[in-house]
RNA sequence: GGACGGGUGGGUGAGUGGCUAAAACCAGCAGACUGUAAAUCUGCCGCUCCUUGCGGGCUACGAAGGUUCGAAUCCUUCCCCGUCCA
């Protein structure tokens, strides 16, 4: 092995800090690359993820991007599935008893999540685990014995067993264990670097404790920022429902990058892009004296976004449609086609319900009072309004803001 | 095991027999304004039916029963959460 397969530590370090919120410790980070720099070891990247939900969001993109600077370093990206502990259920962040998850959930999501983690990660340089390998032969004795490496005033010390405890809110046991088996998790893969969101600390750091009481060498803990969701003030969550998915439409991607407050998109542009910092400066910097439009500088982000998942002829698209619908005001050149058969006449609310473009004919028969559905771009003002089926024909149908739908009658 | 407090719409939270599909606020949606941003203003915000009316029906205040002309509100049992005691 020789020296030359990594690049010097001073130039990895700071290419690995980019957008990293804290590195506890950051010294024994640069003394670990070092180490792997001379021996020609690859560091044990660890990032966990419990498959909870099928899909993938932006927010979650953060920490696999930076799992991919590490492996862009050379290193090891061990990229493991919690398909364990996605069952017992990760306290953190929501101030609530998440429910538990079947196997056969966890592993569906699973399946899926791989997928789309290859969007980023190189699928042959990474390692990918699913900790029930190793959680799933624990007998209740082993656990009994990792249960008695940590103390309850310690664990009690998390923000938000604390939160709950003074709240009056419930704890379970059961949540107690989950800090320690995601510890356990780093023991087994002898993780040398343990990746996370900045929520995650109090896990990440456990992970050390634990490794200390199995003569381990400790891992760094490195910690990314939370992404904030579309609405600017909270963190990006299906559940909350302002996140961007990885595998939306490219028409979808791009306009829900849009609609993020202005200030929000350079820290978008720092944790979702891989603009370098001087780049993002720079571009900031020319918003702020006027050179650029905010909304220009936005569409850029929201178009790189979209060609990192789509590709590049797709983000350019996307940014060409926006232009035309919402600034120039004219229909989509295209938009999701709607088939439909040849029959009796039908009212506009109960299709606009059949084609889910709302949740209910309550919900339509609204929108339509409120001036919200068009058809070719001419406004419906009757609610009770038919539509003719009869024979065929097309027509656009716009309900709301964003939702439009080209029916094809045949 | 005992004592006490609590469980209301997506969230916070008022309501303690009819005026309550349930205040207020937040979130959400639509319209205006715009850069589909933010801010602001206006309206909507359980489901359903039609003759679209300050219209009819149905469902809803942890669950199930009961009292009553009438219950989110009173009674009974049960479930769940928290606090304190053991």
């Amino acid at each position: 092995m020789t020296t030359a397969k990594f690049k010097p530590v001073e130039e990895q370090l700071a290419y690995l800090k980019k957008g990293v919120s804290e590195i506890v410790p950051e010294a024994e980070l640069r003394a670990k690359l070092e180490k792997s720099y001379k021996t020609g070891k690859p560091l044990r990247v660890k990032l966990g993820v419990d498959p909870t939900a099928p899909d993938i969001h932006l927010g979650h993109t953060v920490v696999i991007r930076k799992l991919k600077h590490f492996q862009e370093m050379g290193h090891t990206a061990v990229f493991l599935i919690g398909d364990f502990t996605a069952m017992v259920g990760d306290p953190t962040g929501q101030s609530e008893t998440r429910p538990p998850l079947s196997r056969e959930q966890v592993n569906a999501n699973a399946q899926t999540y791989l997928e789309q983690v290859f969007k980023i990660l190189d699928r042959d340089k990474t390692e990918i685990r699913y900790n029930s390998e190793w959680l799933d032969k624990l007998s209740s004795y082993d656990i009994v014995r990792l249960c008695a490496k940590y103390r309850v005033a310690r664990m009690l010390e998390r923000e938000d067993f604390r939160k709950r405890l003074a709240e009056q809110q419930p704890i379970s046991v059961h949540e107690f264990l989950y800090p320690l088996m995601v510890a356990y998790d780093s023991v087994v893969l002898e993780a040398d670097v343990e990746l996370g969101a900045t929520e995650q600390k109090f896990n990440l750091l456990i992970g050390r404790e634990i490794q200390r009481e199995y003569n381990q060498e400790l891992q760094i803990a490195v910690m990314m920022p939370i992404l904030v969701g579309l609405d600017g003030q909270r963190k990006m969550s299906k559940s909350l429902g302002n996140y961007v998915g990885i595998t939306e439409s490219p028409q979808e991607m791009f306009g829900k990058m849009m609609s993020i407050p202005d200030e929000l998109m350079w820290s978008y542009y720092e944790l979702v892009t891989d603009r370098t910092p001087q780049e993002i400066a720079e571009l900031k910097r020319q918003v702020e004296c006027g050179a650029q439009h905010p909304m220009d500088a936005k569409m850029k982000l929201a178009q790189e976004v979209v060609t990192g998942f789509h590709g590049a002829d797709a983000g350019r698209k996307a940014a060409e449609n926006f232009q035309r619908v919402f600034r120039d005001r004219r229909a989509p050149d295209e938009a999701p086609i709607q088939k439909v058969e040849v029959g009796p006449s039908q009212k506009l609310v109960a299709l606009l319900v059949a084609w889910k473009l709302v949740p209910s004919k309550s919900e339509a028969e609204r929108l339509i009072k409120q001036r919200g559905v068009e058809i070719d771009e001419v406004c419906v003002e009757d609610p009770r309004k038919e539509i003719d089926l009869t024979k065929p024909s097309q027509f656009l149908l716009r309900a709301g803001k964003k939702k439009f739908l080209r029916i094809v009658v045949e």
